[in-house]
DNA sequence: TAAAGAAGTTAGCCATGCCTAACTTGGATT
DNA sequence: AATCCAAGTTAGGCATGGCTAACTTCTTTA
């Protein structure tokens, strides 16, 4: 029988974290507790604290004092969030905000954003990219 | 000399409490403690303790056992959550999104938007509203 | 291989914002 | 005017997610 995969009941904050250790990485190939650290502006402690927990929760494993790896539940709400977050980035960008207002606003954004309304965004995303026309003078 | 209104930092909490207590005057003429914690969907409890810290912040004036009022500074920022609310709450109806959806991803999304995100988007859907070419087939 | 420094962990603390239970207040009913 | 009950408040607690300070572990370097 099909295996149902629980919705992760997740949190701004746990969302933030996954997708930070994805974009690591990705681009570093590892992610170290003090790299994730420095990365989202917050102490060391508060990471393992938070990796910890996440560990706990079965999205990430973790060894102390070594490193971390995404399970397969982490990786796909890492790989969503990251999803939501390159959408609403695309979308700002095409109605001209500022790139920092846009990274500001996106962080918040991104947590609120459900899969229907991710795809409508999507959808005129998409259009908006094709006819640029009333685009001129938005802001 | 022009009075510089200090930018009162504020919560989403924050900001839903003072969006619903401006709803709840402009409907009903007066905002109880069982009225807002009905509406928020909380306790009593929890409304008195915000209220009373709201009333520390100067955004309302609060009587013990009697009733409040919002300062300009608190009706200020309520018009302005308002706002925010509304203009989201357009722009993905415009989209097609179910109204239900909307609400829920509007009430996180609200509390994310800069001033020159809301002008964009603002833009963006009065432009829609004028050429609703290409919202067919959205989702 | 021993020491130093970087990385990681633990303990204890704090703010926010919610809760329930128990108590108080005030307005309406009689 | 006494009583009742809805509304309001207080006390105490909990989860989340931050922090600093102090300690431990690991890695690198002399
Ligand atoms: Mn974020
Ligand atoms: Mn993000
Ligand atoms: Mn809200
Ligand atoms: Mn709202």
């Amino acid at each position: 029988m099909p295996v149902k995969t629980n919705a992760v009941r997740s949190s701004a904050a746990v969302e933030d974290y996954l997708e930070r250790i994805l974009e690591l990485i990705n681009t570093k190939g590892y992610a170290r507790v003090v790299d994730i650290a420095t990365s989202l502006g917050i102490s060391q402690a508060s990471v393992t604290n938070m990796v910890q927990r996440l560990d706990g929760e079965g999205l990430l494993n973790y060894e102390k004092y070594r490193g971390l790896v995404l399970t397969t539940a982490g990786e796909t709400l890492a790989r969503n969030i990251a999803r939501r977050h390159q959408l609403l980035t695309d979308f700002l960008k095409l109605l001209g905000v500022d790139e920092r207002v846009i990274e500001h606003d996106v962080e918040g954004m991104e947590h609120h954003i459900s899969p229907s309304t991710l795809r409508a965004i999507e959808g005129l995303t998409a259009q908006l990219k094709r006819r640029p026309a009333l685009l001129a003078r938005l802001n």
